[in-house]
DNA sequence: GAATAACCGAGACGGTACGTCTAGTCTTGTG
DNA sequence: CACAAGACTAGACGTACCGTCTCGGTTATTC
């Protein structure tokens, strides 16, 4: 199964294939994905959306379940910007603040996130969205950790490997929260603070 | 316990519902959830395998997705106990042991995780997965923070509510790693004795 | 297989049935047949109409087939009047006429014309039309015969069974051709005429 | 000047739909029609029949009584043969005879003269039938007919449009009576000659 | 004056078919 | 070859009736 349409060796033969229909319907997946979930997610209307017959969306991806692979590597398109250089606190703040924004507020934050979940299921994609999307976000933080322990604003025995799931796992929680009414209000902030001080009484 | 649809006053008029047959569809319904996830579920197979017609169930629940909450209530069977006494360190590794544990291994925890992710898409199964499902499971974790705070190992000026997600998230984040084989293998102890401590270098 | 509610024993024992019921489900029934056809035909909605619950339908009627025959035997209600008096021509043609008439006009003539198609695959209903529904409008066209042969104006050696389907026969056939566009329009004046002069030239 | 006719093949766009599956369609309807009547006609059944997916049927016929009408056209398959040369009576007895005995005997009778019942409900079936169907089976009476009187056997002012209904009615009569104890037995040739010579006393 | 037995309304229940929709494959014709 | 268009198999969707059943409550006759 291949999860995106490779053709490496120069041009074949017969008629080559439009490249802009690539995107195009990797586009339209993306959208239909992001406004109805996995489960209203349609090939049929992934072609009439990219205004392309079905033939030749499963000519690319011979499943659903790989038209949704090529989808998601679209999520990549937008990749955060590092946060400015300063203190280290700041720049957790902002980085995670990022994420949970768009966790909470786009329609792509939201179709990560359930993908996380519906990876849960599928092998397949739980490694792609593992492996291509969300390492490169990751990156990011993990930068900014290092740098912070380059500074000295962060304990130098850390392990961002465990430093990681700290972070960024109180967000998905967060984001996952959305409008629901019955759930408590947690900034951002008080996370970092709660994460950076420790639980430990401070010892006089 | 009946998870569908209460009708207190006495009894209505006409054959009442039998009560066995809400167990056995929201027992099928959550059995065929954990095996296929949430696109795969089908009312045809959860009415065949509680031996059923399919109007009984949409008698009972006239649409899929209110045959899902209706499952998803189920999961309250089987709510993990609360840890032992001891110290409060090793009472938050049982804690998140079993969040993580069961996250992993166990179909239904993966089907919890999943609707998590489901219910960013539909904000009536969010409702209920955090109000009804997680809420209980929330409580446990709150007592034992309540509890190391009373005994003084904990910081007294701590908030749970951002405590919480702070301990939970990454047992979350984590679960969905599950089977990924680029993901860092990271243990729970560690995850427990980096919020403990906190990130910021010890103050002689 | 009973086909109307027949209890003669005086009064068994137990509350006795409510004998405007009866009339009210087969007159509900009636209507549902002539709106509707066989084929839209509904025990619920008959009980419906008859503001009756559905378990006092089938008390009285077993099945549809039987809720059928008691309606038609309704048809009975409205027996056609036998023709006054006169040369029988005259009263040829009117009894014919209120039989085409009511074929092509009323709800319940195209009932019972349909009611002997619906026979053909339903020997039981076949036999309860004949018997109980055609039979006594048969008679109409009997006595009329008869009297015409006593009067002399017909020929002494006619056999009135064979001649009712030469007269009965044309009215259904023209019934059938209700509201076709593409059917000739024929007169029962110029059935009956064909039919008392015969169709072989004059003799001198 | 009406438009340029646009070429007859024009082959549209997609593939084309098979043609065989059209006749196995309607010969599988057909035979369903024959065997269990209207009421019991179901599209999944003639579908399975067919061995055809249900969509492929709805495709052809949108709904249930678009497919009775194209299975009726069958019925078109065999036409009767017109009678052999010789005296018009024998001639007329001949043809009589065949429809008594289709409607009698063949299922397909039975579900013709079926069809004109139900075509009392509904405009479009009793058109089609009445226009498609039983049209060419008028045609071969009324050459019988004609050659009668061109041929001196038959009264030269007869009006074939009377004269059919007064034949062929009493056959759909007769026929009605199929199976049904109670109805008298008249003979095709009783009623042949009972119509030929009319029921006035003959003049001397 | 109960006790009994059948009636009645209401609706649950297992089925079957409906007509629609989508997945994934295939078969045309055209560029 | 690629592409558009649509036929095709397979199967789930949610609805409507069928005929059976189980309730609560209602009459009449019988003991």
């Amino acid at each position: 199964m291949t999860t995106a349409p490779a053709r490496e060796p120069a041009q074949r033969k017969g008629r080559p294939r439009d490249e802009r229909i690539d995107t195009e319907i990797t586009s339209a997946a993306l959208e239909e994905l992001s406004e109805g979930g996995f489960e209203r997610f349609t090939v049929e209307a992934v072609a009439a959306r990219a205004g392309v017959a079905k033939t030749t969306v499963y000519r690319r991806f011979p499943t659903r379940e790989d038209l949704v692979l090529g989808a998601l590597l679209r999520l990549n398109d937008d990749l955060p910007a590092p946060p400015p250089p300063g203190p280290v606190r700041e720049r957790l703040i902002a980085v995670l603040q990022a994420v949970r924004s768009r966790a909470t507020n786009s329609s792509r934050g939201r179709l990560l996130m359930q993908s996380v979940g519906e990876g849960l299921h599928s092998p397949e994609l739980a490694e792609m969205v593992h492996a291509r999307v969300l390492a490169p976000r990751r990156q990011v933080l993990r930068d900014v950790i290092a740098d912070g322990i380059a500074s000295g604003e962060l304990r130098s025995d850390l392990d961002p490997d465990a430093l990681i799931p700290v972070l960024v796992g109180p967000m998905f929680y967060l984001g996952a929260w959305k409008c629901v009414a019955s759930a408590p209000k947690v900034s951002v902030e008080a996370i970092v603070d709660t994460v950076l001080v420790g639980l430990l009484p401070l010892r006089p």
